[in-house]
DNA sequence: AAAACAAGGTTACAAGTGTAAACTATATTT
DNA sequence: AAATATAGTTTACACTTGTAACCTTGTTTT
C-alpha cells in the first residue's frame, strides 16, 4: 500500500541537501538553508512533515537525531515530471521539449547543453 | 505589477478547454468536463477563481457570460515549466532531458517521438 | 402561469503549505 | 551549578486547493 507522497516546494529544499548529505542533523540542515531566510522553526516544521510523509527517516543511535531521505532522488524527480507532464502538457513529452526547444529565454548555455545532449542521445 | 499567477492542476482542466473553445459558457464548460466528475458547483468555483486571478475574463455581451483566457497557453506552460525545473531539477533543462531520456517507463511512441524530435532539432 | 432548469453569487469545509512562536529537555560553556 | 545554546514537540494561523451545497434570478418547457 503506497503513500502519495508529496514533496512541496519548500520541502524540495530540505530533500536536495539531504540527498546529497545524508544523516545530517537539524543544525546542519539549517546552515546549508542560510540562504534561504527561513527560522530555524520553520525548518524543523518542513523536516518533520518530512518524516511523518516518511519521505525522511530518523536515526537515533546518537543523542541528537540525524535525518535521511528514505526516497531517491531519482524516483522523487520522476513522479513529480510525470506529474507535471500530465498537468501542463496532457501526458506528452514531445510537447515538452518542443516547448523547452522553442523557448528563446534559456540561455546559451542551456541551449547548447539541450542540443548535445539530444546529439548524444541519437547516436545511441 | 506583476500578478504572481498559479493555475492549479483542476484549473488547468479548464483553462485547456478554454485555450480550445475561447468564449465558452457554463454550461459547455461542464459538458466538456464530464470526465471529471466534477459537480456543476465544483466547475463554478474554478471558474470563478480563474476570473479572480485574472486568468480567464468574462465577455456578458449576451444574457449568458462567456468564458476567455486572458494567458496564452504557451505562456502558462512556459511558466509552469520552469518552475518546475527550478523546483526539481535545480534549474537545470539537461538534467530534466536525461533524465526523461533515463525513464524507462516512456511508452514505445513516447520514446519514438522523443527521439524522432531530437533528430529533427538536431538538423536545425 | 407553474414548474423546471441554467447560470450567477455566497458560503463552507477539510487538507496541504508557508511560515513561525513557544515550550521543554538536553547538552555545552563559563 | 547556572547560563546558554541546541534540538525536539506542540500549537498557530493565513492562504490555496479540491470539492461542493445552497440560494436567487432569469429562461425555457409543459
Amino acid at each position: 500500500m503506497k503513500k502519495e507522497v508529496h514533496i512541496s516546494e519548500s520541502e524540495w529544499s530540505v530533500m536536495e541537501f539531504l540527498w546529497d548529505y545524508p544523516l545530517s542533523t537539524i543544525g546542519e540542515i539549517k546552515k546549508a538553508l542560510v540562504n534561504t531566510d527561513w527560522s530555524e522553526s520553520t525548518i524543523k516544521t518542513l523536516v518533520r512533515r518530512l518524516v511523518t510523509k516518511q519521505a525522511v527517516a530518523i536515526n537515533d543511535e546518537e543523542s541528537t537525531f540525524r535525518y535521511y531521505p528514505l526516497l531517491s532522488r531519482q524516483d522523487c524527480r520522476l513522479k513529480e515530471t510525470k506529474s507535471f507532464i500530465n498537468r501542463v502538457y496532457n501526458g506528452s513529452v514531445s510537447m515538452l521539449v518542443t516547448s523547452l526547444a522553442a523557448d528563446s529565454s534559456l540561455t546559451e548555455k542551456e541551449t547548447e547543453e539541450l542540443l548535445s545532449l539530444i546529439d548524444k542521445m541519437g547516436k545511441e
